[in-house]
DNA sequence: TTACATTATCATACTGTCGGTCGGTATGTC
DNA sequence: GACATACCGACCGACAGTATGATAATGTAA
């Protein structure tokens, strides 16, 4: 086979099984003749025309990874019918129930082999999550007077944290009761700043999601 | 040479070089004969008597590492001149107190590079100082009425993960004034939870923390 | 104390696997 | 036909880990 007249398909194919096999295996001990075996019929020759390096897919495969919650933020983040302490609340909800309609707990991450991912992860939470989508929802919060702090920067990065990092079900593993326990707290923190923004619906609904996770592994 | 009178300095030899080279270049770009380079004589022998993988001397390292701060987390948590919210607030002056007195940023580990040093850390703040350090502490300021809360251990994973990872320095680049920045929004969370327990002396220690870290780059 | 067996501490040569390269080929476009 | 794109697959150096052997420390029995 050669010169492919849709090359962006092969990019895709490569992508998926990448992607797959990163969830199962882990990065580290995925090996790209993994990724040739499970590609049916392509070569190392194609994926290294397509990407410079292994590390390269795996940089590919979380930016795809973090798109679509990106889309979601900056739709949130745009809107002009809601408040800063509204749009926070918003994206709280909708982080919470989009989860299930993708896969992403088909292929959940196993991060406990994948400290390079939950790396990469965390560099995006705090370099560009933080700044491009909480940061000037918060900053807004400040001039629309819904939301009161002196440090919107840094109040962006340790809420993020909190609910990415700590809370997630996929770095710490949680039971339901725990993954409760968490929510509260997380809840009684944004209050200490004044964010009255989570509820019991909430609530339920993540440890819908905590139970769903446990049962996938 | 066989069969050495004092085998252990052997292994403190070993671990004091991948100590150093993990940190100058990172675990994943240190290899096996980097070390036996550094090592003066000794051979990849030597290295496989001692430890049955390179992930073990990882290991080793990161034990080595974290075993002052466990003393020294111990020794305050068995004190009994000091309530709970004493002992907390003991802790964060130690901690901010003591990296420069040993080596720590001499030898300044670059998370950046060493997404498993990193994880391994922030998996030991969660499954080992907090349930083994700080929860009892906290447990005791809820039983002599210095401390009020309902989740102990969720609020002892809360503030170590703000104080160990989001804080430092070396895994979030931060200047002074981020660092003094994020100090005061830490310092709000824990009031907001009822704890008084920061002060400007801690400030003004961990800004100059931070400017020697900043130097040492 | 001596003689000797045992075993811990290494040294060296080697293996299999990995990520990555490179010359080449087939197929498209102009 | 000139050239770029998409891909093939043999090959390479580096790597973590192993197999085996050498020797010095140690245990043991007389």
């Amino acid at each position: 086979m050669a010169r492919n007249k849709h090359p962006e398909e092969t990019v895709q194919l490569i992508l998926d099984v990448a992607f797959r096999l990163f969830m199962e295996k882990g990065y580290e001990h995925t090996s790209i003749q993994d990724i040739i075996d499970n590609l049916g019929g392509l070569s190392k020759g194609a994926i290294y025309h397509h990407f410079k390096s292994k590390e390269d897919i795996l940089v590919a495969v979380t930016d795809r990874m973090t798109e679509e919650s990106n889309r979601m933020l900056a739709a949130i983040r745009d809107r002009s019918d809601l408040n800063g302490r509204e749009k926070l609340k918003t994206i709280f909800k909708e982080s919470i129930c989009r989860p299930v309609q993708n896969d992403i707990f088909t292929v959940a991450p196993d991060f406990h082999n994948n400290p390079k991912l939950l790396f990469s992860l965390l560099h995006d939470t705090i370099e560009n999550v933080a700044p491009n989508y909480i940061l000037p929802i918060i900053r807004q919060g400040i001039s629309d007077g819904s939301i009161e702090t002196e440090y919107p920067g840094e109040l962006s990065e340790l809420i993020l944290l909190a609910a990415n990092v700590w809370m997630n079900p996929m770095i710490f593993d949680s039971s339901e009761e725990e993954s409760r326990r968490k929510f509260i707290v997380f809840g009684q923190m944004l209050q200490g700043f004044g964010l009255d923004i989570v509820d019991g619906e909430m609530l339920e609904r993540l440890q819908e999601l905590t139970a769903i996770y446990q049962k996938s592994k």
